[in-house]
DNA sequence: CTCAGCGTTCAAAGCGCTTTGGAGGTTTTA
DNA sequence: TAAAACCTCCAAAGCGCTTTGAACGCTGAG
């Protein structure tokens, strides 16, 4: 059943049925519930082809993926997924999944913004010097970010705060006697591992601590990366009492470094871990349970979708800029520095 | 630019142009030359919209997921997907998300293959009676299953060997002198759980041992599920010494339990677990490593895709019917049980 | 020399929807 | 009472592509 079909059995133009289904003013209310109720009937579902090709608008939404053969992020990406997911489907806008390569993610940006395919795209992971970003830009492509753009003016975003997430774990660490503390980030090309790192700085300075003290990796947090870093670091003569984890994956890796060395976790070492909420992964069914910052990637999720709508239905760019707070959350796996052997 | 415009500034026809680029025989092989050239010069890129409303066909594929609060699958979910995005961007396919809830999975179904928004839908974790089946079968959507159908006559699938996976599992524990097993699995009305149950059951009577040493529970594969599950047998008297996990979440689980009641894995307790090869997740990476019977969920993916796309491409349903075998890694989480106290 | 047959190219008709520019009919205003 | 102002509704023109049916020029057979 299509327009031209349901508009006959009515003995109605195509144009009546159309704006009587799309909700214009210029039919009247009794025409409209006529409408409506034959469309119910006949199951009349308009072609999204059809009308994408007329109105110019996809009705979709683009998240452009990285599928890369050890993709990090993804447990984290399901979640985010779902939450985008959720409301954009609400809205009866389909989710598009662009696979790419970091190598070519520039390409498939632009090939998104020319082909009309999608009305709008999330961008994830913003980094330090983003081309995505001035691309997009350049195109007058509506776009919102999550995460936090190197310069954000101009541009929807929302991102949670990593800079006082970290500052407010390391404060609490040195409040617990740590003062040789490990930072295991992501890599240093993304802001939000900039934004953690100056946490972490901030709060060694506020101590009158030296910054020395803080012994910082950047790299992919994996499991396994942060295994052979934690493992180096803790065979060493200095070794650290805590360590910093960027995600729960990189605490992950710490555990087994301590375990295979015989450290006990938290007599022997502390550990807090940023946890973004992975449900399958749940940082209260270590042993010990993580102590961790906490954030929710699936409502940012949510809410990312929600400002990606918003800028379809034409909000201006730069109108949302949000920074969620992060919880400390005090578990098993941090105590106080061990005495100096 | 459009075809319109292209084939003016060619003076050639719309549909010879259309015909160059889509490799028609009608043409010359001169002229074709010619247009590809100012195509690619002009950056001419067809609309997929338009394509979509000539043809019927929308270049795309659906794949369902479950945006349920807890998605169980989730950290296999996006490796799954990675696969799938792999395959189907090199034929230039869209890759259309739909979320949904178990509840109105169905509907979500009807949607997709009713709207035309995508050509062929993947599906995944099938059940022992899968109404999503039926439904597409009964609509004559074209769709091909991850997974095994309950009954897979006339249907594509691609599986691994659940059944051979636990059955060597089940064994290779029986030959390390255990009696007592565990075997902690997904939920009854997933036919990959029912395989997995029968694998172990089959192990058990091949060794001439009385199934009800095998204690065998379903649930949701959550490592919170995981450990309540086990903790409880784990306190018990007559206690297992070895329990297979039906995911790498649930060793995650177990492996606390065991922590926590101060049992050594795997002096006290054996531990092998399913392992579908998540990068963010791995096995090797836990302490003690993991045993597992392993498969790529990712490999699956990719194979799903090709299948989907040359289901399109006019395969018949039913022409493909893999199953691939299951290795097992011997690590670190297995020994011979312990002596009897 | 004519005509069938072939290789190329084209004009035009959709695909199913939205949207512009009116056209009728009814009500209000002067 | 006539004109202006509405309220409803409609015919038709796209959106950019594919595809059918036909036309064109050329070659080789009769």
């Amino acid at each position: 059943m299509n327009l031209k079909e349901l508009a006959a059995e009515l003995h109605l133009s195509q144009t009546t049925v159309s704006r009587a289904l799309n909700g214009y003013p210029e039919v009247s209310e009794k025409t409209r519930e006529i409408v409506l109720a034959a469309a119910q009937r006949f199951g009349y579902r308009p072609s999204p082809a059809a009308r994408r090709l007329a109105t110019g608008r996809a009705h979709a939404l683009g998240v452009v993926f990285n599928a890369e053969r050890n993709a990090l992020m993804d447990p984290l990406f399901v979640e985010y997924l779902a939450g985008v997911a959720e409301t954009s489907a609400k809205q009866g806008f389909d989710i598009l999944i662009s696979p790419s390569t970091p190598r070519d993610e520039i390409v498939t940006f632009g090939r998104l913004a020319r082909d009309g395919t999608v009305d709008v795209v999330i961008l994830t992971g913003p980094k330090v010097a983003d081309e995505r970003i001035a691309l997009l830009s350049e195109l007058k492509f509506p776009f919102v970010v999550h995460g936090r753009p190197p310069d954000p003016v101009g541009i929807s975003f929302i991102d949670i705060d990593n800079f006082g997430a970290f500052q407010q774990a390391t404060s609490f660490l040195i409040q617990l006697g740590h003062r040789r503390v490990m930072l295991i980030n992501g890599e240093e090309h993304f802001t939000f591992a900039q934004d953690r790192s100056r946490g972490a700085a901030v709060a060694f300075a506020a101590a009158g601590l030296p910054s020395d003290m803080l012994d910082e990796h950047f790299m992919p947090m994996t499991a396994e990366n942060a295994y052979r870093c934690a493992r180096q670091a803790l065979e060493s003569d200095a070794r650290p009492t805590a360590i910093l984890c960027g995600s729960i994956l990189v605490a992950l890796g710490v555990l087994r470094a301590a375990a295979e060395l015989g450290l006990e976790v938290p007599r022997d070492l502390s550990i807090v871990a940023h946890d973004d909420e992975m449900p399958a992964f749940p940082a209260d069914q270590f042993h010990p349970q993580l102590t961790t910052t906490r954030s929710s990637i699936r409502a940012a999720g949510t809410r990312v979708a929600e400002m990606a709508l918003a800028r379809v239905a034409g909000q201006k760019p730069g109108a949302v800029a949000e920074v969620w707070p992060v919880q400390l959350i005090v578990r098993g796996s941090t105590a106080a520095a061990p005495e100096k052997g």
